[in-house]
DNA sequence: GATGAATGAGGTTTCATTCAT
DNA sequence: TATGAATGAAACCTCATTCAT
């Protein structure tokens, strides 16, 4: 039987793509990432084929390790409001712990190599709390705009959020409890 | 005399870059930015020290350009939600007119290569409406959150208002409106 | 296991990189050393990491060799003065042998991009005949001058034979035994 | 009348030339060569046609300023050694003041890119007291010896203690003095 | 599968020289 | 003459990817 190709080798390119990537930005090199995960340059490509590929799935790896995070502990039974504020306190405190992996999605999102389809495998993660989201789209406050509007809306002011918590850590819980507030508020 | 460094190509240089940034993100080969802007590889050289000068100088005209016409007809006797709707639609006004400029302008934020220098002279350029947004941070909803808040906020909003006039142009001027409803109501 | 890095290819760079810089000085363009090394552009770099590493390897390759030259056949019993001879002899020898190697040698010393740490390690190789230079410089002659004058004096007599040597090769013999009698006169 | 070419200019550039050559070798830039000089880019090449004729003439300038250092005051009438005395003094007296001017002349000397005839125009400056090398020439020691070996041993010689002088500053009286001693005792 | 040397196109920047002013 | 912007070939070096081992 020959060598298979080990779960841990490849969990260590991605994670050494988010250290490299977030000091150096997406020109990181292949290489070097390589090196940082403790293989050899050509290993990497047994485990992606290109970067761009490396790069689609790091994409998909790090959004789906925050929406596990929001999914974990989702209270199905809880208020709208409950609901909502799980899933911005379980993105905010992902987002504070790894802040690395968190400005790794941002870049590789506002990028043009994150092919349409990768997008589309990265939003199926949210199966859980897209429900909830439907419902805030109900809302009087958004129900004129189209639908992910809310969804949106809360990336947007935890984006602004998170700007703030990374210049004042200490202040952190207060910050997560005001940002939610302005959200819930705004839809209202 | 020598000829004179002109205005023009100077112009040349950081449109081309526009264009070329929009379409290969921040590799962009000076080569070709030089070819796009019509002058000779070196000439690039005599306008920009260095690629990352030009990257610095271009977030500093993007963001100027911005702002400028965020100052130009701006209400300064008019009411509060007067003058932070002026604000509001004249940027998305621009970032609508020139999707590329905006694009790049969100590439070149999120990267490493703007120096906090640079972003503090870009910040110079808000001079005029920024007291719009110190009386927006007095606001009940805000006051409790850092200074600064309102501005990223209304940041964070539009970002995700400009994706759905992106997708959805014809509806451009409802979804103008209604995104400024959704952030001034968080705002109360 | 991958291709291992060889001997051969190291050895071909480094004798391309005599010719060219013999032919073009220490400007010469690595893209040429490296076709005429026979290999591609980039895999000069994985060799020595810089141009300027690349220098200094050739300075010490150059010098090591003459060294060698002289520490082979070394009578090490012998008198002073058959010391003496043997390594200005066989100096003189391999620079006639190799007049390319040596200009080279002779440019390397004189710029600026030998390091003192290259020029520390390229004395290492002198350990064997250092002795006799140390002898040489007890000599009453020279023993009043800073230690390393006799070596520094034979170096700059050899350069005024070669140079003669150069012009008139059928002398080539005669020269080198009137040169070196011209040396030894100056210690006695 | 138009305006005429300045001396002044002329030399400036030379001395700008030996100053950035001794920085950056002979791959000095032109342009920092003309800026040191305090003109424009364009204006060295109304002086010097191109940069191979710049350093060509350095060259000769430099040879032409050690050569009148050993014209002036030349013991015509003095004894062999006197006057061999006084090249080898106002030689060595002229490369210490100006270790720069020295280190480019060495630097020149040892390219390719100084022409035979430079060369050839270079020695006739030394008219005054080649009739004295001649006469070295006739000595015992170096009768064997082609016609010239007198001269570079000579500047060979000087070589070796200039060095010896640039590390002992304070000696270098006694260096200049004992160097002398060893040069004329080889001639013997 | 794993390794890392090899490849050569392509990236940024420099530079001698020209030429409009 | 003087100026310095303009030129574009070339320089050094990097990098994604291939492939011999």
């Amino acid at each position: 039987m020959s060598r298979v190709r080990s779960a841990e080798k490849r969990s260590a390119i991605l994670e050494a793509a988010v250290d490299e990537i977030a000091e150096a930005g997406l020109g990181a090199a292949t290489a070097k990432i390589a090196r940082r995960a403790g293989i050899a340059t050509g290993t990497l490509f047994t485990y992606f084929a290109t970067k761009e590929e490396l790069l689609n799935e790091l994409y998909l790896e790090l959004k789906g390790e925050a929406y596990a995070r929001m999914n974990a502990g989702f209270p199905q039974k809880g208020s709208l409001e409950e609901r909502a504020r799980h899933v911005w306190m379980s993105y905010l405190e992902w987002a504070i712990e790894a802040p690395r992996k968190r400005k790794v999605s941002v870049q590789l999102n506002v990028s043009d190599v994150i092919t349409p389809e990768t997008r589309v495998r990265a939003a199926a993660g949210r199966s859980f709390f897209d429900a909830t989201f439907a419902e805030l789209g109900e809302l009087d406050a958004v129900r004129a705009l189209p639908q992910g509007f809310a969804a949106a809306l809360m990336g947007a002011i935890q984006e602004a959020t998170m700007e703030f918590i990374a210049k004042n850590p200490k202040e952190r819980e207060r910050l997560k409890e005001e940002g939610f507030r302005v959200f819930w508020r705004a839809l209202q």
